[in-house]
DNA sequence: ATAGGGTTAG
């Protein structure tokens, strides 16, 4: 029997779980399988065998020792060859043969193989207890292979532990994805009176930084403080990355400056701390000066810098980053090209990014989806399903490119046509393409085709993430159903983020419950900071129940805490002073704007013909003329209710027939509406009667009701009323009957 | 002779 000291390798060997998920890999390697009974037969075969294996085992004089054959295998890479010489050998190796054969089975990732070598590890150092450092070597392995519990079961029934162990096992736990049995052991370790070491620090911050564990994560750091490891650049770049995943950036910015020497991988870790803390500046800040100290940057940490500048569409700066990488040798690298790309994709040169992705030789789905992306997201949508359909694989990201593409040209119809057609052909289908989907229920305002895909997600996804979770809040806001939008607002609960209070209160906002948005906002400000987003939004609800004052703090706000007032602020800041009646400021807020878009227009001369100030309404249109803005159906409104309010007939005409003559605007019912007004109002009954006739569909009954108005006001006998309802006069001639037709 | 970061596209 193989009895060591409290340690039975064959007992343990036997009772191992069942091995190998995957055999594939295992049966490469060996040929003819190996069983925890046929090693165990192996150890009692060797525990048995004479003192002296040479004499029973006698090698033929040409053949070289086994130690240098099995050399030879290992640094040919050969594990296959290296394991047959091993299990043809009773008699121990070198400690650095065992070291050397763990390293090979690591990076083959095979278990079996690396069994083998424990067991032999094991029986052949009988009866001597093996090699403690050795069997630290085999956790570890065990580790990259896959097996934790592999690693644990030897960790466990090891006879003797050093600080090694521990650590091994402490790494092994953190690289395997178990942070909290890293920390459980590590504490446990403690407990033993065991001292830990610097890399057992490293696997321990490593863990806090998977559970984002602040608090324990600033108790290791006292503790690196107390044993003087924290001169350790890697301690020291493993606490900035600790502190920055918990979005303690200004700790994480401190604890950078306190490494003495910071290496790329430091650099590389503040930068994208910061890109993922959603500051792009400064990660460019850091990367700028991570090159203006001569550190060359790793790849990933230039590929951070550009997605920072393709982020906030800073071209320039990025520019110079591609001749960085030009002037370093890495456009070859596949990620940093495909950042270059992304980043003209972005800034709007597409043609730029489509010519590096024509030279590239290392084309992959992403970069073919980055394309798409470019070209669906800048409206060339052609372009786009062309470069989608020659794709030569497709996955759910590139299926989404193109979605969001019909989405962003509102294109809504054919991303439903195009939502079945991935149904038909992937069943990749993710909570993005679901949220692009509820954006075009949205835009259709149809409900229920939106509770039609909630019901898809719940069936077919678990735990919807928050872009989908705010897309549906988004569709339920904006097609009046509030009610929806409350319960699945605190369905959200704590994961509601800034966007999910944003729809709430714009929902409230949009359907003229602007106290309730008062209410919302406030509850807002306790949790979160508003955005230009939320002011624009305040700004249209102080303005619809016309709250001088509200809407005035909300300004005074934004100038306090330095936002940037941009055309859509502005226009809502018009609006709403307009609608106040304040209208000096109003036209103060508009002047200071140099580039006004359309908007920004039609809010003012929309706001002062609603005010009875026509004229200035029609100057500003004339000034809009002149600064070459393309009015739209809106502008003509303002334009038809200055008229109205001036009384110019004939102008109000000349815009009616301008607007489809020029501008290739058709009027809607609510011009028509206008033109009734301006032509009842101002008697002119003839026109009235002709525009009438001319109508492409039928008055709507307050139409009919300011008619009949007119023609009464104005004693045109033409038409009257019977039964309540407006008929043709029979003695005139053409007639208007019932239905509103001409006959 | 054990240890840190990073994987671009919607």
């Amino acid at each position: 029997m193989c009895c060591l000291a409290g340690f039975d390798a064959s007992d343990r060997l036997h009772r191992r779980t069942p091995p190998l998920p995957k055999p594939k890999l295992y049966e490469r390697i060996f040929p003819m399988v190996v069983t925890a009974s046929s090693i165990r037969e192996r150890l009692i075969r060797h525990a048995l065998r004479p003192r002296n294996p040479t004499k029973t085992l006698p090698r033929r004089p040409k053949d070289p020792p086994p130690s240098s054959s099995i050399l030879h295998h290992i640094a040919a890479g050969d594990l296959r060859a290296s394991i047959t010489v091993l299990r043809a050998t009773p008699s121990p190796f070198p400690a650095s043969v065992y070291s050397r054969l763990l390293h090979l089975c690591a990076s083959c990732r095979a278990l079996v193989a690396a069994r083998c070598v424990e067991s032999h590890i094991i029986s052949s150092s009988f009866p001597s207890p093996p090699s403690t450092f050795l069997l630290n070597r085999a956790i570890e392995t065990y580790a990259l292979c896959g097996s934790i519990s592999d690693a644990r079961e030897l960790f466990d029934e090891m006879p003797h532990r050093t600080g090694g162990t521990w650590n091994a096992m402490i790494s092994a736990y953190a690289s395997a994805g178990c942070p909290s049995d890293a920390i459980a052991l590590f504490v446990r370790m403690n407990v033993s009176g065991i001292r830990p070491k610097d890399v057992t620090f490293a696997s321990v911050l490593r863990s806090c930084s998977s559970l984002l564990a602040l608090t324990l994560a600033r108790q290791v750091h006292g503790l690196i403080l107390k044993f003087g490891f924290c001169v350790n650049v890697i301690l020291g770049t493993s606490l900035v990355d600790v502190y920055g995943k918990c979005q303690i950036m200004d700790e994480a910015h401190k604890q950078f400056d306190e490494i003495p020497d910071p290496n790329p991988v430091s650099w590389n870790v503040i930068v994208r701390r910061y890109l993922d803390f959603g500051q792009g500046e400064k990660a460019l800040c850091m990367f700028l000066r991570m090159i203006h100290v001569g550190v060359i940057p790793l790849n990933f940490t230039v590929s951070s810098a550009l997605v920072a500048c393709s982020d906030s569409s800073w071209l320039s700066v990025g520019c110079q980053i591609h001749g960085i990488v030009v002037k370093n040798g890495y456009e070859t690298d596949y990620i940093v090209e495909n950042s270059i790309m992304e980043l003209y994709a972005k800034c709007g040169c597409i043609e730029d990014a489509r010519w590096i992705f024509n030279c590239s030789v290392s084309r992959d789905v992403v970069s073919w989806t980055s394309m798409v992306s470019g070209y669906a997201s800048c409206g060339r949508l052609n372009e786009a399903e062309k470069l989608f359909y020659e794709m030569p694989e497709r996955n759910v990201v590139s299926w989404n490119a193109l979605l969001a593409g019909y989405v962003q040209s509102f294109n809504w119809e054919k991303a439903f046509e195009f939502f079945h057609e991935m149904q038909r052909e992937t069943t990749e289908i993710d909570f993005i393409t679901l949220g692009l989907m509820l954006n075009s229920c949205a835009g259709l305002l149809d409900s229920e085709k939106g509770k039609q895909i909630h019901g898809f997600a719940y069936r077919h996804l678990l735990f919807p993430d928050i872009f989908f979770s705010n897309a549906l809040l988004d569709m339920y806001t904006k097609c009046g159903n509030l009610k929806s939008a409350d319960l699945w607002f605190l369905q959200i609960g704590s994961r509601r983020d800034k966007v999910s209070w944003n729809s709430l209160l714009a929902g409230y906002a949009r359907h003229g419950r602007s106290e309730e948005a008062f209410d919302i906002f406030n509850e807002m400000l306790k949790e979160t900071t508003p955005n230009e987003f939320t002011f624009s939004m305040m700004l249209a609800a102080s303005a619809n129940i016309f709250m001088l004052e509200h809407g005035k703090q909300i300004h005074a706000c934004l100038i306090r805490n330095g936002f940037n007032i941009d055309v859509i602020i502005r226009g809502a800041l018009v609006d709403m002073y307009c609608k106040c009646r304040l209208l000096d400021y109003a036209v103060r807020v508009f002047e200071k704007e140099s580039s006004r878009d359309v908007v920004l227009w039609n809010s003012a001369i929309l706001g002062f013909a609603y005010n009875g100030r026509g004229a200035y309404s029609i100057e500003l249109f004339e000034a809009m003329q002149r600064d070459r803005i393309r009015p739209d159906n809106i502008t003509f409104i303002g334009l038809l209710l200055a008229c109205i309010s001036e009384g110019s007939v004939s102008l109000g005409c000349k815009y009616f027939y301008m607007m489809s003559d020029e501008y290739g605007v058709i009027p809607r019912v609510e011009h028509y509406e206008c033109m009734i007004e301006l032509l009842g109002k101002h008697g002119s009954m003839v026109e009235l009667e002709e525009l009438i006739r001319r109508m492409p569909f039928e008055p709507t009954i307050p139409m009919w009701s300011r008619i009949y108005d007119s023609c009464s006001k104005h004693v045109y006998r033409r038409l009257r009323e019977v039964n309540g309802k407006l008929i043709s006069n029979p003695e005139s001639s053409p007639q208007l009957c019932e239905d509103g037709n001409v006959v």
